[in-house]
DNA sequence: CCACTGACGAGTG
DNA sequence: GCACTCGCCAGTG
């Protein structure tokens, strides 16, 4: 699909400066450009949106977005290859787990995935 | 203005 | 591989 033109609506509440939600800005449109069956790190996702070395930043900006976004967050994981959301006890947890095994993405019996393998490698 | 929290990461022992 | 620390930014009380 053409992500590339996929204008981001999830506005976060930042509407002065426009300095932040820039910054936002950047991520979803890196995040919306994920393939289907790849997945990307938090960091990976900061390096590619200009921000490097601020991948919590990522977190922050998926965490803001609401349910029927366009944008794939699912895809995105840590730098282990692990889901992390709120300590693991939120029900989007399994929901994440669920939509990547349905686009083929593969878990570890220690419930990682393969960076190696899975890993979005744009060109 | 300060303190605390939060979908992180890299470094250290 | 695990536990701990520090750095970074934004939002809330």
């Amino acid at each position: 699909m053409g992500a590339e033109g996929c204008v981001v609506t999830g506005s976060i509440g930042l509407s002065r400066g426009g300095k932040s939600a820039d910054r936002y800005r950047r991520i979803y449109a890196v995040v919306a450009r994920i393939p289907r069956g790849r997945v990307a790190t938090y960091g990976q996702v900061a390096r590619l949106a200009g921000l490097g070395g601020h991948a919590r930043l990522v977190g922050y900006a998926l965490s803001a977005l609401k349910d029927g976004s366009r944008i794939p967050w699912h895809r995105v994981v840590n730098a282990k290859g692990r889901i992390s959301l709120r300590g693991d006890r939120s029900p989007a947890n399994v929901v994440q787990r669920l939509r990547l095994e349905r686009e083929s993405v593969r878990f570890e019996v220690s419930g990682i995935i393969s960076l190696e393998r899975f890993r979005w490698r744009p060109r």
